[in-house]
DNA sequence: CAGTGGTCTAGACCACCAC
DNA sequence: TGGTGGTCTAGACCACTGC
């Protein structure tokens, strides 16, 4: 490796511990060496290789585990399409697991919380819940091969909810929450989704098992039934180097669109 | 500022600069204490004030202007609805600026390249162009107020584009290139988008003027003509503190659906 | 217990900015 | 020319891992 003076070393480093990760010189899943030998190599101090990590850690190429080492990441990105997600419902479990399952991947849901809550003000806002009215939420994490690929927190305005107790239990049966939802007459027609990315919070770095410098999609799903009331809000927090989202449209500018 | 000894210092040193820029005691678009001030006033040493503001700059919160000092920003995020910015286009300029002159700033956009060229592999695959086909290439990025806001790099086959003028001129003319790729029989009916996040590299990190721990939204957007062919691909990288991505559709199940 | 990464420091030199 | 952030170092102590 060559150290030219113009770039800053750590910056020389970064790029070529990924040389390396790309011509399997360090392969997925197996160790780097540690920062101290790396330094020893590459003549500079273990504060500049930690630079240089860094940056590895932030774009989620490596993995640091605590007292054992850094590991490189086997990051395949995980396909989410919008569309086919929710399509899939009728098939059997909800949306929640679709991408994962048709990967072969062994697909795990933890329920953190199923209660009446007072929503967030956003949540509300969004939900078009006036006062002090309660939702059903619903949070779950969800895991790929016991990693974990996203938190779900669902709100479902509690006077929708109200009486359906299939809603209140882990598994909500059959087409998951939306048919049931469905049951109840507020059958989801239409959907819209808001896209963020931004670094996840001292909780989310906890649940998701990621770094504060690893950034995360925060996604706002709402369903809205036929009278165009929003029946639910899904807020998914998903590692961003885990996903590609997909999203498809046909042109609207020639026929009637409703916009 | 209280510190307490469980948490790293400079992750109580962010939060607490978080919240002081909530609370306004740094404005927006004024500069904070310069890292040897803060470093004084905390107690601490000035690389563990840099550390912070490491975070604080991954988060976009801050901006540093190098030999002048750290700022803050004025982060207002720009929604991009992916329907109406192409509906849009029937009433004005192409799809590039709806967002932007929407919310009432300036905005420019800078043509780098519009020529002929060997697209990258993934690209004319996407594309469909067997063997070495070339695509005509319209590189350009966009400003809001002088600050860049996205490069947006489209492709077209070059068989449909060849002998249309105006796809070379910069200005491609009313209704933008979808309106030209209509009038060459080629007219988008359909559209996907695939959106990934992920660290910049350094050519992005010079046009966007942003840093390489700042996440950016990488977006393909295919538009398909009524053939199903893929008359376009246009590759947008935009930092992801700033936007805010909006798609929206209709339940696909109980009707007749194309999938 | 040895090895790992996490953090922190004091001091240093540099390039860049504004005056 | 003085102040700013960018970078780098040597040395230190810590918590955690795995043997």
């Amino acid at each position: 490796m060559v150290i030219e003076p113009s770039k800053p070393q750590y910056i020389q480093i970064a790029d070529e511990l990924r040389a390396r990760i790309d011509q399997r010189v360090y392969q997925a899943g197996t160790s780097l060496p540690s920062e101290q030998r790396l330094a020893d190599e590459l003549g500079v101090s273990r504060v500049t290789v930690n630079k240089a990590l860094t940056l590895l850690r932030a774009s989620g190429d490596v993995k640091v585990r605590r007292g054992a080492g850094t590991y490189v990441r086997s990051l395949s990105r995980i396909l989410r399409d919008a569309k086919r997600r929710y399509a899939a419902r009728d098939h059997g479990t909800g949306a929640g697991e679709v991408e994962v399952t048709g990967l072969n991947l062994q697909s795990r849901t933890d329920y953190r919380e199923i209660g009446r809550v007072h929503p967030p003000t956003a949540a509300a806002k969004v939900l078009r819940l006036e006062g002090d009215k309660d939702a059903l939420v619903r949070r779950r994490v969800l895991y790929a091969n016991n990693e974990p690929t996203q938190i779900a927190d669902s709100y479902i305005p509690w006077d929708i909810a109200d009486g359906c107790d299939a809603l209140l239990r882990a598994d909500a049966g059959k087409g998951g929450s939306y048919s049931r939802l469905a049951e109840l007459g507020h059958g989801p027609v239409r959907f819209t989704e808001d896209v963020n990315v931004r670094v996840p919070d001292d909780a989310e770095q906890r649940l998701l098992d990621i770094e504060a410098t690893l950034p995360v999609f925060e996604i706002w799903h709402v369903a809205y039934d036929a009278e165009d009331r929003p029946v639910e809000l899904c807020i998914h927090v998903m590692p961003g180097h885990l996903w590609t989202l997909r999203y498809d449209w046909d042109d609207e500018t020639r026929s009637g669109a409703r916009h």
